[in-house]
RNA sequence: CGGGGCGUGGCGCAGCUCGGUAGCGCGCCUGCUUUGGGAGCAGGAGGCCCCCGGUUCGAAUCCGGGCGCCCCGACCA
């Protein structure tokens, strides 16, 4: 870097951008492990405030927090084989304890769908027990061979949530609920959209009948998958005996869905908002959504003074929940705290010196500029206070409104020919809608040929609106639409 | 797992070719002056030079071996 207080500009590097940013903008840093993080509470906060408003969600629809163990007897990871094939390249396995080395060894749960059911087949007599609807927060372990910083890591945060249903019918009905909650949160609160829809075969969780994702676009065009619903018919009942007697009185297999969303999600925030300066955190997402700098100039009085009236303001937006915090260190200069600010993506930062003072006004500044105004607003004090709400609430949508855009000006439907879908992903990037036959083999071929796999098959309401009539891959005639991308 | 890079005060690096005093910028501490976009001056603290072995009177530097981390390609939320 030519000047090192500066950061690589995305689109020089975007890869060097996301860590430089993630690491100066303090949402975490490496580990002495290898492939591991430490979350940074700046990090956390941002993570904590995604808990609470998921939690919520999950609460209301009928769901329970519980608390499942780290370790998993390995028998139990090898009883379902698709899960055990998917797994068994990154397991972390503990095979000594207390000094002795175990009779059987203990995974670190990489996911904890056999323990759940296992424990569920205990628990579970008569329909009348059912639907079991539980999630846990918890950390897992998968041993990545590359990693990177909440993108992929060997260990990291997530929720996931695990029912048990009587018909299939109903667990259908659960994923899609869990998949549009998900959808509706990454939107509103992470201002991030997301395609949603089914997986194909060989993208598809590894235990699973079906597999649903939410896929968002990142600024580099590249897709990150956000979260995931599963329906899992009765793969996992049946290895783990999870039976309950019917109405008829007759023994039954309960039909399953696990779904999670991890701190990749911090990741993701990352690369839809951030910017040169740094990160940019969505008001409903930021630990800290208002920073007011105090000027201090001109003597002891005025100096007094200043303070007072910026704790007065604090105290004001605290009254209406805005997260607010006056930065009162003395051996920063105005301007150094503002890079620091903006580098963790404060959203406003209220500026109050002497001038401002006289004025009775405050400088208002907004981390990213809007679309119809200046970055940099002069406001009356009680003005401010006010608005800042409702202004909060209005650079939520916006950053919302740009990744929409931004995902629509990068998505290119109707695509037909092979070369050109290689083209577009050769330049520039994005998410490419093609017809498909179903046929794997093409899926293949563009994986060795341009890097990219069929990220979703979009449901109804991201489809094109005209079916597509041939598969991309060649003669045979479209099944389906299909959504194309180099992914993370 | 293959390819590349890097290990030197807290951080970023130079020094290594050609062996001999460990250096620069930022940060940190003290004091004074400052503060409207990364403050200035003065003084100061801080280093098993990744580890082990070898060569040498002498190794950050040369030789051998190890370890670690990061980045780029095949598997994955």
């Amino acid at each position: 870097m030519a000047d090192e207080r500066k950061l690589t500009p995305r689109g020089e590097d975007f890869a060097a951008w996301y860590n430089e940013v993630v690491l100066r903008a303090e949402l975490a840093d490496y580990s002495p492990v290898r492939g591991s993080m430490v979350i940074r509470p700046w990090g956390y906060g941002i993570w904590e405030n995604m808990q609470a408003a998921l939690d919520r969600r999950f609460k209301d629809t009928g769901h329970e927090n519980a608390y499942f163990p780290l370790l998993i007897p390995m028998n139990f990871i090898e009883k379902e084989k698709a899960h055990v094939e998917g797994f068994k390249p990154e397991l972390a396995v503990v095979t000594h304890a207390g000094g002795k080395e175990l009779e059987e060894s203990l995974v670190i749960r990489p996911t904890s769908e056999t323990v759940v059911y296992h424990m569920y087949a205990k628990w579970v007599q008569s329909y009348r027990d059912l639907p079991v609807l539980m999630n846990q927060w918890a950390n897992v372990m998968r041993w990545e061979l590359r990693t990177r910083l909440f993108l992929r890591t060997a260990e990291f945060l997530w929720q996931e949530g695990h029912t048990a249903h009587v018909s299939s019918e109903e667990a259908e009905q659960e994923t899609q609920l869990i998949l549009g909650l998900y959808r509706e949160f990454m939107e509103s609160w992470i201002a991030m959209p997301v395609l949603t829809g089914l997986k194909t075969e060989s993208e598809k969780f590894a235990g699973a009948v079906r597999s649903y994702s939410c896929e968002a676009l990142m600024q580099d065009n590249r897709a990150l998958q956000a979260g995931t619903s599963h329906f899992l018919g009765q793969n996992f009942s049946k290895q783990f005996d999870l039976k309950f007697q019917s109405v008829e009185g007759k023994d039954e297999y309960a039909w399953n869905t696990s779904w999670g969303v991890s701190t990749r999600m911090v990741g993701g925030m990352v690369m839809t908002h951030g910017d040169d300066q740094g990160i940019v955190v969505p008001p409903r997402l930021a630990p800290v959504q208002v920073v007011i700098v105090p000027i201090i100039k001109g003597g002891d009085a005025k100096a007094t003074a200043i303070h007072h009236k910026a704790e007065e303001l604090a105290g004001m937006l605290t009254a209406q929940h805005v997260r607010v915090k006056v930065d009162r260190r003395d051996h920063l200069s105005p301007g150094a705290k503002f890079y620091e600010w903006e580098r963790k993506g404060v959203p406003f930062r209220l500026e109050l010196g002497p001038k401002d003072l006289d004025k009775e006004q405050v400088v208002l500044v907004q981390r990213v500029a809007p679309h119809d105004g200046p970055r940099k607003e002069f406001l009356s004090h009680v003005h401010a206070t006010t608005m800042l709400p409702e202004r909060l609430e209005e650079f939520q949508r916006e950053l919302l409104a740009n990744a929409v855009r931004r995902r629509e000006d990068n998505s290119f439907r109707g695509i037909t020919d092979w070369g050109e879908m290689k083209e577009i992903l050769d330049t520039q990037g994005g998410f490419v809608y093609t017809g498909w036959s179903g046929d794997p083999a093409v899926e293949q071929r563009a994986k060795e040929e341009m890097k990219a796999t069929i990220r979703v098959i979009p449901g109804e309401e991201f489809q094109s609106g005209t079916d597509p009539v041939r598969c991309i891959g060649g003669s045979g005639a479209s099944r389906m639409e299909v959504v194309w991308a180099r992914a993370y």
